[in-house]
Parts: structure tokens; C-alpha cells; sequence
DNA sequence: ACTCAGGACGGGAGCGCTCCCAGTTCGCGG
DNA sequence: CCGCGAACTGGGAGCGCTCCCGTCCTGAGT
């Protein structure tokens, strides 16, 4: 199955016309020191001439390593998640890897099989390392790839789990100061749209929000929660779920900012004012929040510093053959527009 | 930068340890013929007590192959097509490819570097084969998968071109019997809602429209049309000023099902009834159809087909090594629902 | 008992690269 | 003009597998 390319030149050949050594054609094509200006020159003529292109399952045999990484995603996320948070996140860890010379490389594992011959395909040396999207809380993959001494970094923390590598935003503190502005505002029935509940991230929002309110010593207060699933749609239902059961509601934090879009709507529907009446706030703060009328008071996930810091994680395994687990929390940021 | 599981067990292990020689284990481990049974049990209970795992190196090295297939996604693509149809069709190609061992590996070619950096990739002997998502028009990638005699199938057709094997579905002929069905039914005011019209795909479906038009004879007639980029969002709005525009339309061909869904809230919006004012038909018949209110009467695109003749083609052309361009157009069917 | 076809099996010869050491050349002070 | 590090350069020794050919063993046929 599949013939490659026959003839294609080799770093011999190129050696060959170059008239240098095999080794000099190496270095020149890794960039390595130690080569003449003029030598480098003339084997990157042999090469540009032959139309030479290194051979990289040679490479990686012969140097033990790939020069790529794989993210994986499970079928559930990439469905719910999928449009802002997934396309930004994975820009985002594509902008820090420009420049390491490493691929990128996306794998859904949506089934055991599949994810059977994924830890194959890891496991026989086709990537260095791998990023993993919001995992969930059964799912082996983790174990088994620590177990293969892979070097593996989570998105998103599993419940309290530490024998992994992860990089995570501050869910918690982020709905607490989100519900402690709307406090401050003076709003005193404030309810709450939750993600998926078996998410850990939307535990830990649920976590601070209710947290805020104990702060301000509303602990005998009922806590109004409604569940989404992160999308628009459920959004919509669960606001207006809440407006029916609570009718002098004047605060809202969403899950997510695609889901407070959705409670907007529900809320104009229902004829409340935002923010005269209701003020809402989302979480994510992705181009979306700008964009809903009146624009979104959000809490923002820096998805920038979260690409980086998880290719950052991942590197430091890499070159050191994950021996230590790293956690990294980034803190999250209450921004502040006309929603509320 | 990455070493790998230093120690891992290799081949030459495995046959010391089952007495055998490095052949019969490689058979083993290929499923090749020509092993008595009780040498391949032992040999495979040499392989479990190990722990052995193929080096994929030094397969493809020796093999001349890589078992992968990567499917690129460019940027523009992949947001606005994101939702359901990018996950139906990675789907598709995925079950296409179940019990092949070819793995898929997503690629996302946002920049120059990037397209560098993935032809590198694949001209490198990585992938066998390349699958490419709907191209842009001006995009050398084809071409320079071609120059490296790389097996390519695109999905969908960039205008009239022929010089490189696709797989698409037939978007005129849907269009078209789409729109006859609404004339059966007696509407005569019919408008449509494009996609981004750069894409031929939505070219193509705006041609159907017009052809049907003409078929029945009312080409002196205006066309109706309201381009959108496949969002519910721009469908709505495209809605909202076809109604203005058309005070008197009575039917509607939408760019996607999607779309469709923005231009039904619309029309909800505008107090006009669906099916019994205008009538509705969206395009590509996602689960999203069946989940609108009224549900969604719409052309199937036969995403499961696209997926296998996809791999069947890139499958053939990796055996013989891209000697032919191959066409595939799939036909399209109208699925009568409820909105007309 | 002897022959011989055919199924099993072993292992040499690479695949194309990197690593690394030994050999060669160069530049410069004495 | 010689000596000596330092800067280059060449090429052997693998990396772990597949391919393939030659050998060995088995059992049926006569």
C-alpha cells in the first residue's frame, strides 16, 4: 500500500554532488555549526538543484524523535465545545509552536478502538508529546500514556487529580469576582447558568459563584442554578427556566459566553432590560462577547497564555522525559462592558 | 529535544526471547501468512511479556510507507464551515477508515510557513496521502502535492477544474429539484439565501436555483437572491431583507441547514407562518433539520458516501501511485419534511 | 525406504538518516 | 618557516524494521 516516491534523492546523493561528506549535508540541512560559509552554500545548491527533501522517517529513526505532537480530542468536547473555544485554542498552541520547528497534529478518538490505535501510533514513536482537551473524568487515556512515559499535557484539570501535567485557568476565582461586581452593583438575586455539571471547570464556576455569595454573607440564601450544555440554545432555556422561577431576578453569570448569548435573547424575549433590569456576565470572553447587544461583560480565559504555557509544559517533558508532573493555574480577568 | 522511552524493547528482542527468528516475528506482527499457530502464540506471548511496541520509524523506513493520511483544513474553511459539517465529514472519514490502520491526522494550514511546513511534512514521507477540505480557489497546495506526487482527493470542486481528483456532491441538481418542488407546490415568489459566493459549492447551488427557474418558464422573472456565510446569525439577517425586499415571498431555498435555521427565526420574527406562507428548504440535512421548528424539509448531502469514496480514491491512488484524476459526484436528494 | 514439493523459518542486506570520532586543514604566534 | 590549537570535514557504526532468498523440515507419493 502506497509506494512512495521513487528515487527520491538522498543526503547521499546530495553528498555526492555537493562533493562533501555525508555528515557536512547534515549539518548544513539542521543548521548545525561548524560548516564553512562556503561549503554550506554549495550544498544548499546540490540540495535546491536535486529538489532534495530529507527523508523524515530516517530522521526520526536514526535521531529518536519526531518532531511532532498530537492533540487529542475526545468526541464529546470537540461536539460542545467545538466552535470558539476549540478553533482558539488550537491557533493558539499553533502560534507557539511556529517557531520550534514541531507539527501539530489533531487526533480524534471517539471510540476504544480508536482510541486503541491512536496509543499506537504514540507509543511507536510518531509523536514526542501530547496535548489533551478537556478530558473527562473516566477516560484512561491519561494513564496509559503515563504509562508509555509519554510526555502528556492536559487542558483543564480532571476533579482534583494531580499525577498529570495541566494547564488550567482560575475557574473558580473568575466566577467569584464576576458575582462579587454584580454584588457590588447592588444586585441581590443572582442566579447562575452552570456548564455541563460533569465538566470540572463547571464545577469550579458553580464552586465560585457560590463562594461569592457566601462572601458577602448570602449564605442563607438559595442558590439559583440552571445547567446548560454551552451552547446558545440551552442558554436560552435555562434563562428562561430562571425567570420563571425567579421573577425578581436582577444577575446572571453564564457559563460560557455563547451561553449568556442565549440568556440575552431569552431575557429581551421575556421583555427584561439588560442591564436596567437583569445584568449578565459570560466567561470566556471570546470575539463573541463583543459582538451580542449590549455588549458582554465577561470574565476572560487568557487563551493565549494557555496555548503557551501548555506547549511550554510539554517541551520542558519533552527534554527532560516527564519526571515531574507541572501544574500551571492562569489567573482570569473580569472584563467589564456594558452588560452589567 | 525529546528522547525517547529509552529501552524500549525491539524486535530483535522480541525473536531472542520467543527462540525465533527476527522474520517470523515481523510476520507475526503483520498478520502475514506462513507462521504455524503455535510459533505465533509463543511469539505473541513474547510480545506481551515485553511489552513490545513497533518502532514506526524504522517501519516506514523499511516499509517505504507511513500508514497515515492527513486531512488540511485551511483557515477559512474551517470557521465557517466548522460546525456540523466539519465534524460529519471527519466522522465519515473516519469510520472510512477504521479497519485500514491508516491513521488520520488533522492539519491546519493557516499561513505560508504553515503550508511550508506541512508540505515539508508530507513531501518528508509521513503521510501517503493528503485529503483536502474544500480549497480556495487561488490555493497552490493542490499543485504542490501534485509537483511531489503526493496521492490528493479534494472535497469539492474549486471551479471547472480538472487536473486533481475530488469527490463532490451534486449541489446544482439539488438546488434545482429543491426549488422545483417548491413550484409544484404552487409557490411563485421564490427567493434563496447563497453561501459565501468565492465558493463554487454555493455557486453551484445559486446556478440550480436558476435553472429551475428557467425550466418552468419564468426566466423573465427577477432572481431573488441574499448571500450568507452559513451562520444561523447571517441567515437571519439574509431573511430579514429578502422579506423587505420581497414583501410577497411565498418560498425560500437556504445555503445550509444552518442558514435555514436563522432564516425560520426570521420569518417567526416577521409573523409570517412556515409552511403555510413560505415555505423553507435548507441544504445538507445535519440532525439540525430535524430538530427545527417545523422540522426542516432539506437536500441530503450524502456525507457517509463522500467520506468513503474520498478514502476508496485516495486508497486507489496511493496503490497505483497517482497516475489518473479521479471524479467523483454524488447525488444529492430532497428529504420533504415539514417547512414546505 | 527414498524422493520431492511446499510450508516454515532464519538471517543478510539494506532503507536514509544522525552521531561521533578521527583525520585534515587553516590561521597565527614565535 | 615551524608548531599547535581550533575549525572543518569524512565516513563508520548504528537506529529497528521489512524484504527476500536460502535452508530446513514435514509428510505424501511410489
Amino acid at each position: 500500500m502506497g509506494k512512495r516516491r521513487p528515487g527520491a534523492p538522498t543526503l547521499e546523493e546530495v553528498a555526492v554532488h555537493a562533493r562533501v561528506g555525508r555528515g557536512t549535508v547534515s549539518r548544513v540541512i539542521n543548521n548545525a555549526a561548524g560548516v564553512k560559509d562556503s561549503t554550506r552554500r554549495a550544498v544548499q545548491r546540490a540540495i535546491e538543484e536535486l529538489g532534495y527533501v530529507p527523508n523524515l522517517a530516517a530522521r526520526s529513526l536514526a535521531g529518536r524523535r519526531a518532531d511532532a505532537v498530537a492533540l487529542v480530542m475526545t468526541e464529546p468536547d470537540w461536539r460542545q465545545f467545538a466552535e470558539p473555544f476549540f478553533s482558539e485554542i488550537v491557533r493558539s498552541l499553533g502560534d507557539a509552536l511556529t517557531d520550534t520547528g514541531i507539527q501539530l497534529l489533531l487526533t480524534l478518538v471517539r471510540s476504544d478502538t480508536e482510541r486503541q490505535r491512536f496509543l499506537e501510533y504514540a507509543r511507536g514513536g510518531r509523536v514526542d508529546g501530547v496535548l489533551l482537551m478537556s478530558v473527562h473524568a473516566g477516560d484512561p487515556l491519561p494513564d496509559m500514556l503515563a504509562e508509555a512515559r509519554l510526555p502528556t499535557v492536559l487542558l483543564g484539570r480532571r476533579s482534583g487529580e494531580e499525577y498529570v501535567s495541566y494547564v488550567d485557568a482560575d475557574n473558580i476565582g473568575g466566577a467569584r469576582s464576576a458575582v462579587s461586581h454584580l454584588l457590588r452593583q447592588g444586585r441581590r438575586v443572582i442566579a447562575t447558568i452552570t456548564g455541563p455539571l460533569d465538566l470540572y471547570a463547571a464545577q469550579c464556576r458553580l464552586r465560585g459563584y457560590e463562594e461569592a455569595l457566601a462572601m458577602a454573607g448570602l449564605e442563607g440564601e438559595p442558590t439559583r442554578v440552571a445547567e446548560s450544555d454551552f451552547t446558545a440554545e440551552s442558554g436560552r432555556r435555562a434563562m428562561a427556566e430562571l425567570i420563571e422561577r425567579y421573577p425578581d431576578i436582577d444577575g446572571v453569570l453564564a457559563a460560557s459566553d455563547t451561553t449568556a448569548a442565549g440568556a440575552l435573547e431569552a431575557l429581551r424575549a421575556a421583555g427584561r432590560r439588560v442591564p436596567e433590569d437583569v445584568a449578565v456576565i459570560g466567561f470566556d470572553d471570546f470575539s463573541l462577547a463583543q459582538r451580542t447587544e449590549p455588549r458582554l461583560t465577561t470574565v476572560r480565559q487568557p487563551i493565549e497564555e494557555i496555548g503557551r504555557a501548555m506547549i511550554r509544559l510539554l517541551l520542558e517533558e519533552m527534554e527532560e522525559g516527564a519526571v515531574a508532573w507541572r501544574h500551571v493555574i492562569l489567573r482570569t480577568e473580569l472584563v467589564v462592558r456594558e452588560s452589567t
